[in-house]
DNA sequence: CGACCGAGAGAACGCACGTTCTCCACCGAA
DNA sequence: TTCGGTGGAGAACGTGCGTTCTCTCGGTCG
C-alpha cells in the first residue's frame, strides 16, 4: 500500500521541520502542510507526536551513520579512516541547512521531559562511539584513545552548531592527529 | 526598594526551573509559585518571558565563570591551572542537579527561534574560550592548543549531560595532558 | 445503478500558557 | 478617619496546538 509512501513523506517533512526549527515550534498541522499527508493519516501512522519525533530521530540516525561509514570506507589506511571521520564532520558542518547535531539539540529541547527521546539520543551517541572504537581497534591503537576522539568530535559538533562555522572540524582533526601520534 | 530582592528571588526560581525542566515546559505561573513573586511584579521586572530567560542565562554565566576561576586560582603552576579546569568540570558534573550545560541545552531548545538566546549562548562560549586562551598564554604554551582544549571541554559537557556520568571529565583531562605534552 | 467504505479537508474541542485585567486589602498622608 | 495608591491573588482573555470528529466525495462491489 502507499501508506509506506505516506510514512516516508511524513518523515521527510518532519525531519526538515523538526531539525530546522526545533520540535516544539513545529505543529502537527505544519507537518501536514509540508508533507501533504492528512492529519487522519498522520495519526494512523504515528499515534502521537512523540512517536513521530522518535521515528524522525531513528531514521536520521540510520542515515547519518550510513553516510559517515560510506565516507570512511573510501579510505584504505586504518589510521586515515579515523581522521576521515573528522573530514566528514567538516563537510557535514558545511551543509547549507546545518544547525548543529540533531540529537544534542533534541536532548536540550526534550531531554528533561521525554524519556523516549533521551533513549534515542543515548542510543545514537553510543552507536557513534562504538563505531569510533571499531575504527580504533582496526588501526591497532590502544582502545583508550576512543574516548578522547569521541569528545573531540562531540565538541566540534556542538561548537560548529553554536558558532555556525566549519572550523571546529579541522581543529578537532588536528588534535586527533596529535593524539594518535602521541598516544 | 526590595524590588531587587524580588528580582533575585524570581531569578533563583527561574534558574532552578528552567535548568531543571527546560524553558518551554516551565510557565510563568510556575515561576510565580516557586518564587513567591506575583505575576504583576514579574512582568514589571521582566516585560516578557524571553527577557527572564535572558537574565537567567546572564546571571548564571557570571556565576559559572566565577566558580570556575575561583577553583583554578587555587593552583599556582600555570600548567596545573589548565588541568584544574577539567577537575572543576568533574565536580560540576557530579552535582546532584546537573543536567548538562545550560547554554548548550538552551541553544538546542531555543536556538532556532530566539536570536537573543543565541547571542547569550555565543557570548558565554566565547568568554569560556577566551578564558582558556588566557590560561594557555599564562602557561607559555602555543595559542593553537586553546581550540582542542575547548573542544575537549565542550565534548565532555555534552557527553556528561547525555549519559549522566562524570567520567567524560577525567577522559578529557587525560587527553588534555597528552596534548599539552605533545603539542 | 445504488449502497458502503476509505480517505481527505478542515472544523471542533480541550487544554496550556503568555499576558492583562479586576478586585480588594493594606498603609501612609492629609 | 478618609483618601489614594501600591501590590497581591487570581480570574480572564487570546492564542496555539495536540487530538478527535464531521462531512463530503470518489471509488468499488453487489
Amino acid at each position: 500500500m502507499d501508506s509506506v509512501v505516506a510514512r516516508e513523506q511524513a518523515l521527510d517533512a518532519a525531519e526538515r521541520l523538526f531539525y530546522g526549527r526545533g520540535v516544539q515550534s513545529v505543529g502537527m498541522d505544519d507537518i501536514r502542510g509540508a508533507s501533504g499527508v492528512s492529519l487522519k493519516r498522520l495519526y494512523q501512522l504515528f499515534p502521537a507526536k512523540e512517536q513521530l519525533v522518535e521515528a524522525y530521530l531513528e531514521r536520521r540516525d540510520a542515515r547519518w551513520r550510513q553516510r559517515l561509514a560510506e565516507h570512511v570506507q573510501r579510505h584504505e589506511d586504518p589510521r586515515e579512516r579515523l581522521l576521515a571521520v573528522f573530514d566528514w564532520l567538516e563537510t557535514w558542518f558545511g551543509e547549507e541547512d546545518f544547525r548543529g547535531c540533531a540529537w544534542i539539540n533534541a536532548y536540550g529541547e526534550l531531554g528533561a521531559t521525554s524519556p523516549r527521546v533521551v533513549a534515542q539520543v543515548r542510543g545514537h551517541k553510543r552507536a557513534f562511539r562504538d563505531y569510533l572504537a571499531e575504527l580504533v581497534a582496526g588501526a591497532g591503537l590502544d582502545a583508550g584513545v576512543t574516548g578522547p576522539l569521541f569528545l573531540l568530535a562531540e565538541g566540534a559538533m556542538v561548537t560548529a552548531g553554536i558558532t555556525g562555522s566549519t572550523a571546529p572540524a579541522a581543529e578537532a582533526r588536528e588534535a586527533a592527529r596529535v593524539l594518535l601520534r602521541a598516544g
